[in-house]
DNA sequence: GCACAAATTCTTGCATACAAGATTATTGAC
DNA sequence: GTCAATAATCTTGTATGCAAGAATTTGTGC
């Protein structure tokens, strides 16, 4: 977001444990070592510490006082209420956006909708991936609201890497390209409903986008290192 | 939400901070000193630090790096914008809840709203305020999606100082409560339509309600420690 | 061989010491 | 007197040590 010199050891090892974790380098309830994760990182606790507190906040890992810090997959129902409830945010982005869409959020998003036909036309899974989420973004920022903007962005980052196995879906990336075509140009003509619709259905997760779903997160959960080796109590 | 023993300092000075803050008991920008809040609080600076990066987690402060921790005030168009989003995300629990009610969460819902009335009547304005937020929790939880009752949980906590003064304004409780009735109604009915309409209306700031929530924006902020003494630089 | 209790070991939570960056005060040139 | 450069001070960031709670192992009784 900002620039942040991120000079502290701290904020670098967040960034690493959070793609390690997102990247599923741990097992599902994997403890997180302070003491062997400290070496292999070449510090102290401390700022070990403070990074899994951030890590905690955005639901990546659990902290159970006195007994550790433990990596969180969300269960398959829960990345179903995260995509519901992102679509809805979405739809919600798309509305504020077509009711007063600002000139240079309307450059932002056709410039990140051109990426997205580039990519698409190649085609290049990774940059088209970059590409979809700087509209997606570009959208978050047209809704005028700040704070919508950027519960948004962090929700659409949580789902990052169930989104990534969806796209992965053979002959799914034209059809989102199409999507995003309808959605700008319903954004453009300013029809709320339209756009509202559109994006609902864009992010939603039903018919054969729930199977799509079911089988990337298989994937992302037994690929995962070891895999839900152990499961938590809760 | 757990029963979470909180045997550690750092919950507990978590908490104690959050109410301070919550509270007005610092200016806005205000940097608070590890040193001697440690020293009120009995601790040593480790606890405090911690207690640091969850407040910067719900937004309640900003750390700059090697600068310190400034306690944060949103301005009134954060807050706009906030309960713009609340208005939304109670819009969207409300229209769940009428799909798909089912009957622990409707009882759960009519004995807050009992609560309410009991509230309303005598008038408390204290204890109405605690069934308020109890009525809409239910709604949350009505939802039957934990994943956003977590959000609007989180939501409704960060807007807990302005709500509080708008409901001090003269009358605002019996319209509230009016407002309560109709909306359970909508969700026991079934009336996903009314209930969005219904919850958006109860929430958002429009009309006088902005003009109320003006002053008691003003209220909170100049009640606050010293007000806005220092204002930060961003 | 099993169950339970005690002791040992391990891990986290917290305090403290030290290092490095940021801020303020001081000195000197003009 | 003003400005800039430098030194002193203060504050945060990190490392390390110690204490207390949790987990594990060992030992004992049956």
């Amino acid at each position: 977001m900002q620039d942040r010199s991120d000079s502290r050891r701290t904020d670098r090892i967040r960034e690493a444990l959070e793609e390690m974790i997102v990247e599923g380098r741990f097992a599902d309830g994997e403890r997180l070592d302070e003491v062997s994760l400290s070496k292999s990182f070449g510090v102290s606790r401390t700022p070990l510490r403070e990074a899994f507190q951030a890590l905690a906040s955005s639901g990546l890992v659990e902290i159970r006082a006195r007994r550790g810090t433990f990596v969180r997959f969300p269960s398959l129902e829960d990345v179903v209420e995260m995509f519901d409830v992102m679509a809805e945010i979405e739809a919600l982005c798309g509305r504020y956006a077509a009711r007063r869409l600002a000139q240079a959020d309307r450059l932002a998003m056709g410039d990140a909708l051109r990426a997205c036909e580039d990519a698409a036309s190649i085609p290049d899974v990774e940059a088209y991936y970059r590409a979809n989420h700087d509209f997606h973004a570009a959208i978050y920022r047209a809704s005028g609201n700040r704070f919508l903007a950027n519960e948004a962005e962090r929700l659409h980052r949580r789902l990052k890497p169930f989104r990534r196995l969806q796209l992965r879906v053979r002959g799914r990336i034209p059809e989102s390209l199409a999507e995003h075509t309808r959605i700008f140009e319903a954004i453009v003509g300013g029809d709320e409903a339209a756009v509202s619709c559109e994006l609902r259905r864009h992010i939603a997760v039903q018919g054969d986008g729930f199977a799509d779903l079911v089988a990337g997160y298989r994937a992302a959960v037994t690929g995962a290192k070891g895999a839900a080796r152990a499961r938590r109590p809760a």
